[in-house]
DNA sequence: ATGGCGTACATAGTACGA
């Protein structure tokens, strides 16, 4: 069984290049960030014919997400954290099978002294709320997304330049490791990796030709799955296609229980 | 040098992303 997330930074632009991605990673489940496309524009018709079905929420010129998943309708879906008012759509959760799949588009925060970071900060305290709730009632979960939080030095391309920026501040890793204090693990790091596996490359300076980037998409399994968990890695190939994603989706594998 | 690139929308210069 495998799952993905893929900030895509606008699905009217990247929908050839998911299509493309999902022929030749048919994954069971993906979500979807940065979609920037309110829920009447949404191609449904395009992801169904591929094979998928579909829930998404969104909304114009900015976020958006979607659930897609292989062969089965995700049962119990909801849109945005639960009792969190939020006029962003950043949140989409459902089931498929037993398995409780969550993809985010975390706020990116843009500055430790701005009113977006605070924003953040309060976002990312009703996701922990709600999920300690969620994993009580769904202990085998997947939470997915661009989590705009790069959780340790070794993902960031130059740590020192990135002392306290965006990304990197003790406040969003703290929150990182609060999301793991509550029986979830970054997937990635239950295997050996490259150095230097970056999940985003800025468009600017050529950084994804200079492999400088940061490691801010990521997938935690609760505890309940950690032991099904095979492989864990980042698809670099679509970052190389004309009109990229700044963003390379990242895929995980489990055993069948 | 606070920009560089890419996306969307008040389709021209801004806002935003990370």
């Amino acid at each position: 069984m495998k799952f993905a997330t893929w900030n895509v930074n606008s699905l009217a632009v990247r929908l050839p290049q998911l299509l493309d991605w999902l022929a030749a990673n048919p994954v069971d489940a993906v979500v979807l960030q940065e979609t920037k496309l309110s829920d009447d524009k949404f191609p449904q018709a395009e992801i169904e014919a591929a094979g998928y079905h579909v829930a998404f929420h969104g909304q114009k010129t900015y976020n958006g997400v979607a659930l897609l998943t292989r062969g089965h309708l995700a049962e119990k879906v909801v849109k945005n954290i639960p009792n969190h008012g939020d006029d962003q759509a950043r949140l989409i959760a459902g089931t498929l099978g037993n398995i409780r799949i969550i993809g985010g588009y975390f706020p990116n925060g843009q500055a430790p002294d701005s009113d977006k970071f605070v924003y953040k900060m309060k976002w990312l305290d009703a996701l922990r709320e709600w999920l300690r709730a969620e994993l009580a009632e769904h202990p085998q979960l997947v939470l997915m997304g661009d989590f705009n939080i790069a959780p340790e030095d070794r993902d960031v391309y130059d740590p020192v330049a990135w002392a306290g920026q965006i990304h990197c501040t003790p406040e969003e890793r703290a929150h990182f490791q609060g999301l793991l204090g509550l029986g979830l693990h970054d997937a990635f790091r239950l295997f050996e990796q490259p150095p230097k596996s970056w999940s985003w490359w800025d468009y600017r300076e050529l950084r994804f030709r200079k492999n400088q980037g940061l490691r801010i998409d990521h997938i935690l399994v609760s505890d309940a799955l950690k032991s099904r968990v095979t492989a864990c890695t980042i698809d670099k190939l679509p970052r190389k296609n004309e009109r990229p994603s700044d963003h390379a989706p990242v895929v995980v594998e489990l055993a069948l229980a």
